[in-house]
DNA sequence: CCTCCATGGTTTACGGTGTACACCATGAGT
DNA sequence: ACTCATGGTGTACACCGTAAACCATGGAGG
């Protein structure tokens, strides 16, 4: 079974200490340590430490990409979209360590809005999906899909944000009706 | 005029490092240096640097709460939602560092959501103002005004994240239409 | 079979960081 | 005059990323 690299065991053990505390708590001597290996041998297969938070990133980023719209793969338009909010919030709700690193650190060769956000693999790639249908099928304004779906995404990540930084009174069972709250408000708009 | 303690003296620096860096470039031998200080004379005024951090960020956050409103002191009720917007654009796109160590770092002692954020002071708070009016001139539903204001304000705060995370490729002014369009759908709802 | 060398490990060392600790100058209060 | 809080100093320690030099080993080429 156990037959994975040391460069494996080292992703391992970083992503473990990422997950568990952030990124800060991720020394090269810790993961070494784990690993049960000196220092030094991490950097015969990265050669810093950012290239391998940025291997732990990649990796993050493939094994979430299989696990989003589980919850409603089909049924009504709205469903879908909010069980879409649910999967993201399942995310950054329960690794917010792994949240904060993936998503707030800023990041060079990032995907970038308006041209890589269309592919799959991604919630918002998804919800484009999802809003798309729900234009064909007339329940949602003629508008553009991509900002349609980044004017709902948004308000979540801003909330996330609140959240996770700690200025949101809220247990978490609560914060999740705010956000689905919230995320009808912006369906149905705020004005008379 | 420069008689300013030694204390300020390092919150200044510190202040200027941040603005200039972020908050990871604030180390003490270099505040010191700033100053013309030894390194451990911080100490005599701030018992650890996340003190000294601390101290900052109250300063940032005094020394601006009293420039929100400016732009659209009166008039009606979507132009001041907008220019308190536009202050905030101005606030995080013009001071990236500070915003993100205010904004996004974890900070214990933060005003929290459902009851610390009706003061004025913040531009949350003085949406809430403008909301409250917009309710009673009828213009905007009869909704909770404080969580009306989060809806329209965490959609900005998350295509700030994004934009500020290097994830949204356009240049400033293009971004701050999107930001408007947002805003607009926010007001106007999504749904047919 | 002997040689060579890439692979992946080691130890040591350097410069940077926060900060504990002991020390000291000075000025105000008794 | 004595005391002592205040605010400064230099030294030292533990921890960090990582450069550099060295070394075991196993497979490829002669």
């Amino acid at each position: 079974m156990s037959t994975s690299s040391t460069a494996e065991k080292i992703a391992d053990a970083a992503q473990a200490i990422l997950v568990g505390e952030g990124a800060a708590a991720v020394t090269m001597r810790r993961v070494a340590d784990m690993v049960g290996v000196s220092p030094m041998a991490a950097y015969k297969h990265y050669p810093s430490r950012q290239a391998l938070l940025d291997a732990v990133a990649d990796r993050a980023f493939r094994e979430l990409a299989g696990g989003w719209g589980r919850r409603a793969p089909d049924g009504p338009w709205e469903a879908r979209a909010l069980g879409l909010m649910e999967d993201f919030l399942d995310f950054a709700l329960g690794r917010p360590h792994l949240y904060r690193f993936l998503m707030t650190d800023r990041r060079e060769r990032a995907r970038r809005f308006p041209d890589d956000f269309e592919a799959g693999g991604s919630p918002f790639g998804m919800l484009v999906v999802v809003v798309e249908e729900g234009m064909r099928a007339g329940v949602v304004r003629q508008d553009d899909p991509l900002e349609v779906s980044l004017a709902m995404t948004s308000s979540v990540q801003g909330l996330v944000q609140l959240y996770l930084g700690g200025r949101i009174g809220l247990e978490e069972d609560d914060f999740r009706r705010l956000c689905e709250r919230t995320a009808r408000r912006v369906l149905d708009g705020v004005r008379n």
